[in-house]
DNA sequence: CACCGCATGTAACGTGTTACATGATTCA
DNA sequence: TGAATCATGTAACACGTTACATGCGGTG
């Protein structure tokens, strides 16, 4: 879903065609997730599809040969101002792979689930430190989005480490 | 991708049937994910082709008609072994709905940024005590499944909740 | 009998993802 | 000239998701 609602919220701002929002959408995000060329066109066919958009054939004005511009329509418009407003749902909550990995490691014995979760801990404690090397060292030189998106992810990691260790108090409180 | 890893996990602790697996899968992870009995037999079907599971066809024992029961193959206990030893990939970080929404207003001003996180706080706010009400209340009654995803529905909650903490401090500095 | 739970499956669709093919422009 | 980047697109596939159709068995 979210590479749909990107683009769209990019085109929003202005027209422009695939390979630049390829590259907006790259550099809004801190450079953290890239993005298949590929997947622009395809995404944008399907917003054609469903009447979001609206694609201008080249030829005259500033474009090169074999450029198209894509445009929003109102409708596109409307959808991206209730994507603003729309809160996240809570009732599935997002099936998250370290969750599952320990619930299902769970159901094969408290033993089988303190080992997956050790090992994840390592893991993610590695990781942790990592991300706060990135923080201090890179701070200045990142925009803005960068230094928000450094900070989602250790949020993140400390976040599931904490539960971890919750994990395994409960676990070995359980044995 | 969680959907198939672990049915085929619950399948290595022993053979079974499509309904059973349902029904195992959403008691192990206590009940907050839903799972259609429809896409348990698309899974199994992707199993089967990739020669990770095989299906006895009813008959004698104790099968009714209609029955198929479903074991894992050497190949499949393989990949199951090497997913409880994966740890996750850090490297495209998991696309976040939160982040993205974030991010993507932030490219539209930051006076819009600061709404949606605005916006977004509130709903999580009482999102969180929903949570913290709902983890004191059926503590007892609880699996300890359940206590585990209610922690982790919690520890995210709170996480993300400081991040917006976070961005809206970093917002208005910008300012 | 009618309904509900168990049980199996198919068809269709949505998004994300990758690999591949093609050509224009720019610059060393 | 040759390589890199800009630019467009197609084909194929993976997974998740839903709606739908079918039938058996027990219980009120």
């Amino acid at each position: 879903m979210p590479v749909r609602e990107g683009l769209l919220s990019l085109l929003d701002e202005g027209p422009s065609h695939g390979y630049q929002l390829k590259t907006d959408f790259e550099s809004a995000t801190g450079g953290v997730w890239p993005l298949n060329v590929g997947q622009v066109y395809t995404t944008l066919d399907r917003l054609l599809r469903d009447g979001l958009v609206r694609s201008d054939e080249a030829g005259s004005g500033a474009l090169s040969v074999g450029q198209r511009l894509y445009s929003i329509t109102p409708a596109g418009s409307t959808a991206v101002g209730e994507w603003w407003e729309a809160v996240l749902a809570d009732e599935p909550p997002p099936r998250d792979e370290l969750m599952m990995k320990v619930l299902l490691a769970l159901e094969q014995g408290s033993d089988q689930a303190l080992v997956v979760v050790t090992r994840q801990r390592t893991a993610l404690t590695e990781l942790l430190l990592k991300r706060r090397r990135e923080r201090r060292t890179g701070d200045d030189a990142q925009s803005l989005a960068g230094r928000l998106v450094t900070d989602a992810l250790l949020m993140r990691a400390e976040a599931d480490l904490r539960w971890l260790d919750l994990c395994e108090a409960r676990l070995t409180d359980a044995e």
